[in-house]
DNA sequence: GAGCGACTGGCAGCAAGCTGCCATTGCTCC
DNA sequence: GGAGCAATGGCAGCTTGCTGCCAGTCGCTC
């Protein structure tokens, strides 16, 4: 059994920046980032200056970050993202609400781990164990699959369906045709049309075929 | 910054069983379990000692298991699980084909990640520190949120459709006219909608509302 | 080359889906 | 009660989707 030394704790953002920053900089080949949000950083200038340092280099890392919807309820963290993106970072959006404060690794040789703040100052834990970085790396690269690019996250506004209209994708799901359907729902067959077609122009789509996929998106036929 | 004792590295699965094998019979509120397959533990013994070990206590923790698709291929792998799930652990499979070897958190206390093999013997790390921990525990939970149930896995055949098909699929998801994909995919208006007709088939849809929820369900749209 | 089978595409006819128009109904508000 | 409004349903006519039938093409085998 060997103890080494490959976890390291920092205690406080400014101890952080001083003795850890290089390592954002000396990105070659990936920076790979897994967060909730982008509240991590409570002093701005910091993660202003982190950006800066990585969207100067044009050959650059491939950078990838991946958050939970909470980052997109701020107008401010919405922008940032959406410049991000622009410049040629990968962003994703995952459905879940739990990502751990944050996750960072950079080219799978340094993995930092920010921890919930204690008495106003963060933890950061530092750690180069190739065990646990392949093994951290390996958990974000599935989540990051499942998770949905920013751009398609943000196209799709969750339209609101009332129960009714939840009944006739029901319908529409289980592949009846409009008169089957109609006669179940107690509808004329017109109506119901109306209502598929109401129904389409809200998941705006152009073809059933296309409705169905993003209703079935959007969680709306189960 | 302070450097803890927190990490500890064991060689071996021999070494490893009698240091941190009481963990495992330790757990009393959770066990979570992430990884490709079952081919974690070479020595069939050591798995089966641990899965009675757990199957034996009715108050036991909440066991999670969570796989790739890796893990079903085998026939006796396969009915592992199903015998886990039948004694009340939850699994679950996630679509993508990476996990850590193995990430094991007990109590959200303890991780242990098992690594690569390294000549003949593997090597396990293991380690209490919360920042690790939490941030993992986290990562696994996302995973956990986007897999399926081993039930449900197991019920959905995955369809197999070659490349005209998927492009049929990708043109029908843009919700182009019968007539817009033929001329886009150098079809016939006949032979593409002999194609559609296939697919519905095969996605055992009766519309092409039907067959659009299906596709997207199996992903065959992006 | 003849025969065979798989694939393709045109045609035709039917079924299904779509929508504009209008009459009817039920409701609120004046 | 009557005007105004929204929702409904019937009708008609159109587009789109669906499929059986047949003829043509290609590649393969004998």
């Amino acid at each position: 059994m060997s103890g080494d030394q490959q976890v390291i704790t920092i205690r406080g953002e400014q101890e952080f920046a001083a003795r850890a920053g290089h390592l954002f900089a000396g990105a070659s080949s990936e920076f790979v980032c897994a967060a909730t949000d982008l509240n991590t950083w409570s002093r701005r200038d910091t993660r202003e200056a982190i950006a800066d340092g990585m969207q100067r280099r044009t050959d650059g890392p491939v950078v990838r970050k991946l958050y939970t919807p909470a980052a997109l309820t701020d107008e401010e963290q919405r922008n940032h993202l959406l410049t991000l993106a622009s410049i040629g970072a990968r962003v994703r959006i995952c459905g879940t609400g739990l990502l751990p404060h944050e996750t960072i690794i950079i080219d799978r040789r340094v993995m930092i781990l920010a921890g919930a703040a204690v008495a106003g100052d963060r933890e950061f834990t530092v750690t180069t164990s190739p065990a646990l970085i392949s093994g951290v790396h390996a958990l974000i690269e599935a989540t990051w699959e499942g998770a949905t690019e920013l751009a398609a996250y943000l196209r799709r506004d969750p339209p609101q369906v009332d129960a009714e209209g939840r009944r006739v994708l029901r319908a529409l799901g289980e592949g009846l045709t409009d008169e089957a359907a109609a006669r179940r729902l107690g509808l004329s067959l017109r109506t119901y049309r109306r209502r598929v077609a109401e129904l389409m122009r809200l998941l705006e789509s152009e073809s059933r075929f296309q409705a169905g996929v993003h209703a079935g998106e959007l969680g709306l036929i189960s």
